[in-house]
DNA sequence: CAAATTGTTCAAATTTTCTTGAACTCTGCG
DNA sequence: CGCAGAGTTCAAGAAAATTTGAACAATTTG
């Protein structure tokens, strides 16, 4: 902004660097995502909004969390997935404006959703792929491996039927 | 084995390459650890032992998966820490042997004690920061983050208590 | 419609994490 | 003792993941 008007058209400037709450606020949730598997930026990002009282755009994003469009823009694509996010309507603002969703149950639901069903139902795939190559195979030494495989699919019918669970024991 | 001889010493020669069906239960686990945030060689080194009728010993893994002492001693080692596989003793052998854990109950309750609780542990610490810092802050803006602070000591306590629980809910 | 604004994509660069291998410790054995 | 076998450690190299930045869409506005 190299021209100084009267008056700022933004309703609030956004102090360009973190304040000392916020980083903190941030560290937490970079922690977090870290430990679920998520890159950093994707906590910066809802740490971010989470210390928000308004609604943030991408630019302000950017610029406060100096870092770039296609991580931020990369960023929200994953937390709208998830529902860790919410677009919000900014009258006379063509800009999407974002604010973080706080509701445990709503987060842990979209993360299990989004990140871990995925794999859940690949690894259907995978079980009958094993179930097959043990019909195939020698019978001699097939009574263990059959032993194994078939506990694999208990593991696996049992963590179907206890993630959606999970969300049940939040809120 | 340059030399040939009559007898080998060994109970059985273990096929220097790994069988289909071997090469498909690792994949299963290598994508399993991966999931949660460990390295491949963990879930190749669980996954062999998973298809092992026989305890193995550091160097059989070597050999078999084609990867280094130190990988494996280290992978082990992550393994024994969150109970995932358990030493067996065989007479006339120096030798550690190591067979897989199978028991999906004992194997979710190992990481959740090692991987999961240490980063509540440290969110506490942090927790308690986080509102020394808002006492200091400034009284005006304080509200909104104090409610976004009480949010967080929310997620944490509910944390705290659902993830034992977890462990129930399995076996 | 052209220009400006907003957001997305993706290959290249960077950063982070994992793996390797050689040096080291620790035991047991002769 | 000193050697040999088994396992650990850790710095350096390799591999994988993330971030960047610039080109590209898509939309709005004048």
């Amino acid at each position: 902004m190299p021209t100084a008007h009267p008056s700022s058209p933004e309703p609030l400037p956004a102090p360009p660097q973190l304040s000392t709450m916020e980083t903190a606020v941030i560290d937490v949730f970079v922690s977090a995502v870290k430990l679920i598997g998520l890159p950093k930026s994707i906590g910066e990002i809802y740490g971010l909004l989470f210390s928000s009282p308004l609604p943030l755009t991408l630019d302000a994003l950017v610029l406060r969390l100096s870092i770039s469009k296609g991580s931020a823009s990369q960023g929200l694509k994953v937390l709208r997935s998830v529902g860790a996010v919410r677009p919000v309507y900014v009258a006379g603002d063509r800009r999407d404006h974002y604010a973080a969703e706080t509701e445990l149950k709503k987060l842990v639901a979209g993360f299990i959703r989004e990140e871990l069903q995925p794999h859940l139902d690949s690894g259907s795939e995978r079980l009958a792929h094993l179930r097959q190559l043990l019909a195939c195979s020698h019978p001699d030494d097939s009574g263990f491996l059959a032993s194994r495989i078939s506990k694999l699919g208990q593991w696996h019918t049992r963590s179907k039927s206890v993630l959606p669970l999970l969300t049940g024991l939040l809120d």
